[in-house]
DNA sequence: TGTACATCAGTGAACGCGCGTTCACTGATGTAC
DNA sequence: TGTACATCAGTGAACGCGCGTTCACTGATGTAC
Protein backbone atom coordinates (compact mmCIF):
# COMPACT_ATOMS: atom_id res chain seq x y z
CA UNK A 1 0.00 0.00 0.00
CA UNK A 2 1.55 3.19 -1.31
CA UNK A 3 1.08 6.77 0.77
CA UNK A 4 1.81 9.54 0.03
CA UNK A 5 4.87 11.66 -0.10
CA UNK A 6 4.83 13.69 3.24
CA UNK A 7 3.53 10.10 4.88
CA UNK A 8 6.74 8.71 3.72
CA UNK A 9 9.20 11.01 4.85
CA UNK A 10 7.54 11.65 7.92
CA UNK A 11 7.67 8.18 8.46
CA UNK A 12 11.43 8.37 7.59
CA UNK A 13 12.21 10.95 10.10
CA UNK A 14 9.80 8.40 13.08
CA UNK A 15 12.32 5.72 11.73
CA UNK A 16 16.01 8.26 12.75
CA UNK A 17 14.76 9.50 15.74
CA UNK A 18 13.75 5.81 16.80
CA UNK A 19 17.09 5.06 15.71
CA UNK A 20 18.72 7.43 17.57
CA UNK A 21 16.86 7.10 21.06
CA UNK A 22 17.57 3.21 20.99
CA UNK A 23 21.31 3.90 19.59
CA UNK A 24 21.48 5.98 22.73
CA UNK A 25 19.98 3.53 25.49
CA UNK A 26 21.31 0.04 24.54
CA UNK A 27 24.15 1.26 21.69
CA UNK A 28 24.13 0.37 18.37
CA UNK A 29 25.13 -3.18 18.66
CA UNK A 30 22.39 -3.19 21.48
CA UNK A 31 19.05 -3.06 19.18
CA UNK A 32 17.95 -4.78 16.26
CA UNK A 33 16.30 -3.22 13.06
CA UNK A 34 13.22 -5.38 14.04
CA UNK A 35 12.74 -3.47 17.52
CA UNK A 36 13.45 -0.22 15.88
CA UNK A 37 11.12 -0.18 12.92
CA UNK A 38 8.34 -1.78 15.49
CA UNK A 39 9.43 1.47 17.69
CA UNK A 40 8.75 3.91 14.83
CA UNK A 41 5.52 1.81 13.81
CA UNK A 42 6.81 0.20 10.96
CA UNK A 43 7.82 -2.83 9.52
CA UNK A 44 11.40 -3.72 8.97
CA UNK A 45 10.92 -4.20 5.53
CA UNK A 46 10.10 -0.57 5.31
CA UNK A 47 13.22 0.26 6.93
CA UNK A 48 15.29 -0.68 3.70
CA UNK A 49 12.85 1.19 1.58
CA UNK A 50 14.53 4.36 3.19
CA UNK A 51 18.35 2.80 4.19
CA UNK A 52 20.19 0.28 2.31
CA UNK A 53 21.66 -1.11 5.75
CA UNK A 54 21.71 -0.75 9.74
CA UNK A 55 24.82 0.97 8.98
CA UNK A 56 23.51 3.72 7.26
CA UNK A 57 20.59 4.35 9.49
CA UNK A 58 23.30 4.69 12.20
CA UNK A 59 25.07 7.03 10.40
CA UNK A 60 21.92 8.91 9.97
CA UNK A 61 20.96 9.18 13.83
CA UNK A 62 24.22 10.04 14.68
CA UNK A 63 23.58 13.04 12.63
CA UNK A 64 20.39 13.32 14.22
CA UNK A 65 21.57 13.13 17.82
CA UNK A 66 24.45 15.44 17.26
CA UNK A 67 22.37 18.00 15.10
CA UNK A 68 20.12 17.29 18.24
CA UNK A 69 22.34 18.12 21.10
CA UNK A 70 24.07 20.75 19.83
CA UNK A 71 20.89 22.72 19.70
CA UNK A 72 19.65 21.73 22.99
CA UNK A 73 22.98 23.52 23.87
CA UNK A 74 22.38 26.55 21.88
CA UNK A 75 19.08 27.10 22.08
CA UNK A 76 19.38 29.45 25.19
CA UNK A 77 21.86 31.95 25.64
CA UNK A 78 24.95 29.88 26.70
CA UNK A 79 27.97 30.88 29.22
CA UNK A 80 30.11 28.47 30.28
CA UNK A 81 29.41 27.71 33.94
CA UNK A 82 26.17 27.07 32.65
CA UNK A 83 26.97 24.68 30.20
CA UNK A 84 28.97 23.08 32.18
CA UNK A 85 26.26 22.35 35.44
CA UNK A 86 24.10 21.51 32.12
CA UNK A 87 26.04 19.20 30.67
CA UNK A 88 27.10 16.99 34.27
CA UNK A 89 23.33 17.27 36.09
CA UNK A 90 22.57 14.24 37.28
CA UNK A 91 19.54 14.34 34.71
CA UNK A 92 22.00 14.08 31.96
CA UNK A 93 23.31 10.97 33.06
CA UNK A 94 20.18 9.24 33.61
CA UNK A 95 18.95 10.36 30.46
CA UNK A 96 20.52 8.40 28.09
CA UNK A 97 17.99 8.43 25.27
CA UNK A 98 18.05 12.00 24.36
CA UNK A 99 21.56 12.76 26.34
CA UNK A 100 24.58 13.93 24.18
CA UNK A 101 25.70 11.35 22.03
CA UNK A 102 28.87 11.62 22.67
CA UNK A 103 29.23 10.08 25.79
CA UNK A 104 26.25 7.75 25.38
CA UNK A 105 28.87 6.58 22.12
CA UNK A 106 31.73 5.11 24.30
CA UNK A 107 34.21 3.38 22.94
CA UNK A 108 31.67 1.77 20.58
CA UNK A 109 32.85 4.36 17.64
CA UNK A 110 35.87 2.49 16.40
CA UNK A 111 34.30 -0.92 15.94
CA UNK A 112 31.39 1.31 13.73
CA UNK A 113 31.12 2.09 10.32
CA UNK A 114 33.44 4.93 8.84
CA UNK A 115 30.21 7.05 8.51
CA UNK A 116 28.89 7.03 12.15
CA UNK A 117 32.21 7.54 13.62
CA UNK A 118 32.42 11.03 10.79
CA UNK A 119 28.77 11.83 12.24
CA UNK A 120 30.85 11.62 15.88
CA UNK A 121 33.55 13.55 14.82
CA UNK A 122 31.48 16.40 13.28
CA UNK A 123 29.50 16.50 16.51
CA UNK A 124 32.68 16.52 18.99
CA UNK A 125 34.20 19.79 17.06
CA UNK A 126 30.73 21.31 17.14
CA UNK A 127 30.27 20.92 20.85
CA UNK A 128 34.46 22.35 21.43
CA UNK A 129 33.64 25.44 18.91
CA UNK A 130 30.75 26.11 20.93
CA UNK A 131 32.61 26.29 24.11
CA UNK A 132 35.84 27.80 22.84
CA UNK A 133 33.49 30.79 21.65
CA UNK A 134 32.49 31.03 25.51
CA UNK A 135 36.55 31.23 26.27
CA UNK A 136 39.01 34.41 26.32
CA UNK A 137 40.17 34.83 22.87
CA UNK A 138 44.06 33.53 22.99
CA UNK A 139 46.76 31.24 22.01
CA UNK A 140 45.37 28.33 24.84
CA UNK A 141 41.86 28.65 23.48
CA UNK A 142 41.23 26.10 21.29
CA UNK A 143 43.09 23.53 23.28
CA UNK A 144 41.52 24.44 26.30
CA UNK A 145 37.63 23.80 24.73
CA UNK A 146 39.03 20.41 23.33
CA UNK A 147 40.16 19.61 27.15
CA UNK A 148 36.72 20.50 28.57
CA UNK A 149 34.71 18.74 26.11
CA UNK A 150 36.78 15.40 26.76
CA UNK A 151 36.52 16.15 30.77
CA UNK A 152 32.77 16.45 29.93
CA UNK A 153 32.88 13.41 28.08
CA UNK A 154 34.23 11.40 30.81
CA UNK A 155 32.95 12.39 33.64
CA UNK A 156 29.40 11.60 31.86
CA UNK A 157 30.51 8.35 30.69
CA UNK A 158 32.55 7.30 33.99
CA UNK A 159 29.21 8.25 36.01
CA UNK A 160 27.06 6.11 34.20
CA UNK A 161 29.60 3.04 34.18
CA UNK A 162 29.68 3.26 38.03
CA UNK A 163 25.61 4.55 38.60
CA UNK A 164 24.21 0.51 39.07
CA UNK A 165 27.23 -0.29 41.45
CA UNK A 166 27.95 3.06 43.74
CA UNK A 167 25.27 5.86 42.97
CA UNK A 168 26.65 8.24 45.32
CA UNK A 169 29.98 7.43 43.76
CA UNK A 170 28.66 8.38 40.44
CA UNK A 171 27.35 11.69 41.67
CA UNK A 172 30.27 12.63 42.83
CA UNK A 173 32.51 11.78 39.88
CA UNK A 174 29.94 14.95 37.91
CA UNK A 175 30.80 17.20 41.29
CA UNK A 176 34.44 16.72 40.93
CA UNK A 177 34.69 17.66 37.34
CA UNK A 178 32.30 20.05 37.70
CA UNK A 179 34.55 22.40 39.92
CA UNK A 180 37.61 21.48 38.42
CA UNK A 181 36.28 22.22 35.19
CA UNK A 182 34.80 26.18 36.89
CA UNK A 183 38.33 26.48 38.96
CA UNK A 184 39.92 26.59 35.68
CA UNK A 185 37.64 29.58 33.77
CA UNK B 1 40.46 -36.76 28.18
CA UNK B 2 41.15 -35.34 31.75
CA UNK B 3 44.50 -33.63 32.40
CA UNK B 4 46.53 -32.65 34.94
CA UNK B 5 45.08 -29.71 37.86
CA UNK B 6 48.09 -27.91 36.94
CA UNK B 7 47.50 -28.08 33.33
CA UNK B 8 43.21 -26.94 34.06
CA UNK B 9 44.37 -23.96 36.20
CA UNK B 10 46.51 -22.92 32.98
CA UNK B 11 43.68 -23.36 30.67
CA UNK B 12 41.38 -21.38 33.23
CA UNK B 13 44.16 -18.59 32.95
CA UNK B 14 44.59 -18.29 29.60
CA UNK B 15 40.81 -18.55 29.18
CA UNK B 16 40.95 -14.95 31.13
CA UNK B 17 43.57 -13.55 30.04
CA UNK B 18 42.23 -14.13 26.16
CA UNK B 19 39.07 -13.17 27.28
CA UNK B 20 40.15 -9.81 28.76
CA UNK B 21 42.34 -9.53 25.40
CA UNK B 22 39.56 -9.55 23.27
CA UNK B 23 37.13 -7.69 25.55
CA UNK B 24 39.20 -5.13 25.07
CA UNK B 25 40.20 -5.08 21.69
CA UNK B 26 36.17 -5.64 20.55
CA UNK B 27 34.11 -5.33 23.35
CA UNK B 28 32.50 -7.73 25.78
CA UNK B 29 29.12 -7.87 23.26
CA UNK B 30 31.50 -7.82 20.10
CA UNK B 31 33.30 -11.28 20.93
CA UNK B 32 31.93 -14.79 21.11
CA UNK B 33 32.56 -17.48 23.70
CA UNK B 34 34.06 -19.76 20.20
CA UNK B 35 36.18 -17.15 19.92
CA UNK B 36 37.67 -16.94 23.27
CA UNK B 37 37.85 -20.62 23.45
CA UNK B 38 39.36 -20.84 20.34
CA UNK B 39 42.08 -18.02 21.05
CA UNK B 40 42.90 -19.73 24.12
CA UNK B 41 43.45 -22.84 22.76
CA UNK B 42 40.61 -24.93 23.59
CA UNK B 43 36.44 -25.37 22.41
CA UNK B 44 33.94 -23.21 23.74
CA UNK B 45 32.74 -26.37 25.85
CA UNK B 46 36.07 -26.22 28.07
CA UNK B 47 35.07 -22.67 29.02
CA UNK B 48 31.53 -23.99 30.80
CA UNK B 49 33.66 -26.13 32.68
CA UNK B 50 35.69 -23.36 34.77
CA UNK B 51 32.41 -20.67 33.68
CA UNK B 52 28.99 -20.97 34.53
CA UNK B 53 28.36 -18.32 31.70
CA UNK B 54 29.59 -15.68 29.50
CA UNK B 55 28.84 -12.98 32.10
CA UNK B 56 31.04 -14.69 34.60
CA UNK B 57 33.87 -15.01 31.90
CA UNK B 58 33.20 -11.01 31.83
CA UNK B 59 33.35 -10.51 35.54
CA UNK B 60 36.81 -12.53 36.00
CA UNK B 61 38.49 -10.91 32.69
CA UNK B 62 37.45 -7.37 34.11
CA UNK B 63 38.86 -8.17 37.46
CA UNK B 64 42.06 -9.16 35.85
CA UNK B 65 42.01 -6.61 33.32
CA UNK B 66 42.34 -3.73 36.40
CA UNK B 67 44.32 -5.75 38.59
CA UNK B 68 47.10 -5.64 35.45
CA UNK B 69 46.15 -1.75 34.63
CA UNK B 70 46.73 -0.86 38.11
CA UNK B 71 50.13 -2.80 38.88
CA UNK B 72 51.91 -1.84 35.49
CA UNK B 73 51.07 1.85 36.40
CA UNK B 74 52.30 1.45 39.99
CA UNK B 75 54.87 -0.90 39.32
CA UNK B 76 57.55 1.81 38.63
CA UNK B 77 57.98 4.80 41.21
CA UNK B 78 54.79 7.06 40.51
CA UNK B 79 54.37 10.67 39.97
CA UNK B 80 51.42 12.42 38.97
CA UNK B 81 52.93 13.99 35.72
CA UNK B 82 54.62 10.79 34.70
CA UNK B 83 51.47 8.93 35.10
CA UNK B 84 49.19 11.40 33.16
CA UNK B 85 52.12 11.16 30.37
CA UNK B 86 51.44 7.14 30.41
CA UNK B 87 48.34 7.02 30.45
CA UNK B 88 47.73 9.94 27.61
CA UNK B 89 50.81 8.46 25.62
CA UNK B 90 49.20 7.69 21.58
CA UNK B 91 50.07 4.47 22.69
CA UNK B 92 47.63 3.67 25.00
CA UNK B 93 44.88 5.12 23.08
CA UNK B 94 46.16 2.54 20.20
CA UNK B 95 46.51 -0.44 22.51
CA UNK B 96 43.13 -1.38 22.92
CA UNK B 97 44.30 -5.18 24.10
CA UNK B 98 46.19 -4.72 27.18
CA UNK B 99 45.30 -0.81 27.89
CA UNK B 100 43.40 0.52 30.46
CA UNK B 101 39.90 -1.47 30.44
CA UNK B 102 38.21 1.93 32.11
CA UNK B 103 38.49 3.54 28.73
CA UNK B 104 37.80 0.71 26.86
CA UNK B 105 34.66 0.10 28.38
CA UNK B 106 32.89 2.85 27.17
CA UNK B 107 29.50 3.37 28.37
CA UNK B 108 28.55 -0.33 27.54
CA UNK B 109 29.09 -1.26 31.75
CA UNK B 110 25.12 -0.35 32.09
CA UNK B 111 24.34 -2.94 29.59
CA UNK B 112 26.21 -5.73 31.30
CA UNK B 113 25.75 -8.11 34.23
CA UNK B 114 25.99 -6.39 37.62
CA UNK B 115 29.48 -8.18 38.76
CA UNK B 116 31.09 -6.66 35.57
CA UNK B 117 29.99 -3.23 36.27
CA UNK B 118 31.33 -3.74 40.14
CA UNK B 119 34.34 -4.90 38.89
CA UNK B 120 34.99 -1.91 36.70
CA UNK B 121 33.81 0.30 40.32
CA UNK B 122 36.47 -1.37 41.79
CA UNK B 123 39.19 -0.68 39.61
CA UNK B 124 38.54 3.06 38.98
CA UNK B 125 38.55 3.38 43.08
CA UNK B 126 41.34 1.91 43.09
CA UNK B 127 43.07 4.25 40.46
CA UNK B 128 41.31 7.06 42.42
CA UNK B 129 43.09 6.16 45.46
CA UNK B 130 46.72 6.17 43.44
CA UNK B 131 46.23 9.21 42.33
CA UNK B 132 44.86 10.76 45.40
CA UNK B 133 48.06 9.54 46.89
CA UNK B 134 50.09 11.93 44.86
CA UNK B 135 48.55 14.78 45.81
CA UNK B 136 48.45 17.06 48.67
CA UNK B 137 47.11 15.97 51.39
CA UNK B 138 44.12 18.26 51.83
CA UNK B 139 39.94 18.58 51.62
CA UNK B 140 40.46 18.67 47.71
CA UNK B 141 42.52 15.82 47.64
CA UNK B 142 39.75 13.08 46.90
CA UNK B 143 37.97 15.09 44.50
CA UNK B 144 40.59 16.18 42.49
CA UNK B 145 41.40 12.74 42.22
CA UNK B 146 38.29 11.31 40.75
CA UNK B 147 38.10 14.71 38.47
CA UNK B 148 41.87 14.10 37.24
CA UNK B 149 40.96 10.06 36.54
CA UNK B 150 37.89 10.94 35.03
CA UNK B 151 39.23 13.34 32.55
CA UNK B 152 41.65 10.93 31.78
CA UNK B 153 39.22 8.11 30.69
CA UNK B 154 37.50 10.67 28.66
CA UNK B 155 40.49 11.93 27.03
CA UNK B 156 41.19 8.13 25.72
CA UNK B 157 38.10 7.50 25.00
CA UNK B 158 37.30 10.90 22.84
CA UNK B 159 40.81 10.39 21.02
CA UNK B 160 39.99 6.35 20.00
CA UNK B 161 36.57 7.31 18.83
CA UNK B 162 37.91 10.65 16.76
CA UNK B 163 40.88 8.65 15.77
CA UNK B 164 39.62 6.91 12.43
CA UNK B 165 38.14 10.02 11.14
CA UNK B 166 41.01 12.60 12.15
CA UNK B 167 44.15 11.44 13.92
CA UNK B 168 45.66 14.40 14.28
CA UNK B 169 42.21 15.85 16.55
CA UNK B 170 42.77 12.52 18.20
CA UNK B 171 46.18 13.48 19.17
CA UNK B 172 45.10 16.99 20.32
CA UNK B 173 42.64 16.03 22.15
CA UNK B 174 45.31 14.27 24.45
CA UNK B 175 47.58 16.77 24.32
CA UNK B 176 45.25 19.35 25.45
CA UNK B 177 43.75 17.11 28.37
CA UNK B 178 47.32 16.43 29.67
CA UNK B 179 48.28 19.81 29.68
CA UNK B 180 44.89 20.71 31.64
CA UNK B 181 45.67 18.10 34.04
CA UNK B 182 49.37 19.64 34.58
CA UNK B 183 48.70 22.98 35.03
CA UNK B 184 46.23 21.86 37.85
CA UNK B 185 48.75 20.16 39.98
C1' DT C 1 54.16 -50.75 44.21
C1' DG C 2 50.34 -52.58 41.24
C1' DT C 3 45.50 -52.75 39.87
C1' DA C 4 40.60 -51.25 39.40
C1' DC C 5 37.76 -47.59 39.06
C1' DA C 6 35.66 -42.97 39.82
C1' DT C 7 36.41 -38.25 38.47
C1' DC C 8 36.00 -34.46 35.56
C1' DA C 9 38.43 -31.17 32.00
C1' DG C 10 37.80 -31.11 27.47
C1' DT C 11 35.37 -32.46 22.83
C1' DG C 12 32.17 -31.50 19.28
C1' DA C 13 27.45 -32.04 17.61
C1' DA C 14 23.13 -30.03 18.46
C1' DC C 15 19.56 -26.78 20.58
C1' DG C 16 16.64 -22.58 20.03
C1' DC C 17 16.97 -17.89 19.10
C1' DG C 18 17.56 -13.33 17.20
C1' DC C 19 20.21 -11.05 13.99
C1' DG C 20 20.62 -8.24 9.23
C1' DT C 21 19.05 -8.70 4.83
C1' DT C 22 16.22 -10.26 0.69
C1' DC C 23 12.18 -10.67 -1.98
C1' DA C 24 7.59 -11.59 -4.02
C1' DC C 25 3.68 -9.26 -3.28
C1' DT C 26 0.05 -5.40 -2.13
C1' DG C 27 -2.56 -1.45 -3.14
C1' DA C 28 -3.11 3.59 -2.63
C1' DT C 29 -0.75 7.42 -4.77
C1' DG C 30 0.63 10.13 -8.45
C1' DT C 31 0.70 10.71 -13.43
C1' DA C 32 -0.17 10.46 -18.40
C1' DC C 33 -3.73 10.86 -21.57
C1' DT D 1 -12.43 16.45 -15.00
C1' DG D 2 -12.38 11.26 -15.64
C1' DT D 3 -9.95 6.95 -16.63
C1' DA D 4 -6.02 3.63 -17.06
C1' DC D 5 -1.84 2.47 -15.42
C1' DA D 6 2.95 2.82 -13.59
C1' DT D 7 5.18 3.72 -9.27
C1' DC D 8 6.98 2.50 -4.97
C1' DA D 9 6.41 2.69 0.42
C1' DG D 10 5.25 -0.76 3.17
C1' DT D 11 4.15 -5.94 4.38
C1' DG D 12 5.56 -10.27 6.15
C1' DA D 13 7.55 -14.79 5.14
C1' DA D 14 11.95 -16.62 4.41
C1' DC D 15 17.21 -16.79 3.97
C1' DG D 16 21.73 -17.97 6.08
C1' DC D 17 24.41 -17.07 9.97
C1' DG D 18 26.48 -16.68 14.48
C1' DC D 19 25.19 -16.39 19.03
C1' DG D 20 25.13 -18.54 24.15
C1' DT D 21 24.24 -22.73 26.08
C1' DT D 22 23.46 -27.89 26.68
C1' DC D 23 24.78 -32.56 26.65
C1' DA D 24 26.30 -37.34 25.68
C1' DC D 25 30.64 -38.87 25.33
C1' DT D 26 36.00 -39.49 25.87
C1' DG D 27 39.99 -40.88 28.22
C1' DA D 28 43.99 -39.54 31.09
C1' DT D 29 44.35 -38.34 35.89
C1' DG D 30 44.01 -39.14 40.61
C1' DT D 31 42.57 -42.25 44.23
C1' DA D 32 41.14 -46.27 46.95
C1' DC D 33 42.45 -50.73 47.96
Amino acid sequence: MKITKEQAEENRQKLVATAARLFGEKGIDGVGVAEISKAAGLTHGALYAHFPSKDALAAAAMQFSTRNAYSKVTEHPVTLPGLIAYYLAPEQRDNLATGCPLAAAGSEMARQDAAVGAGYTAGFRQMVECIGRQLPAGEGQREQALAIMAALIGALSVSRNVYKTDPALANEVLKSVQNMLLKLS
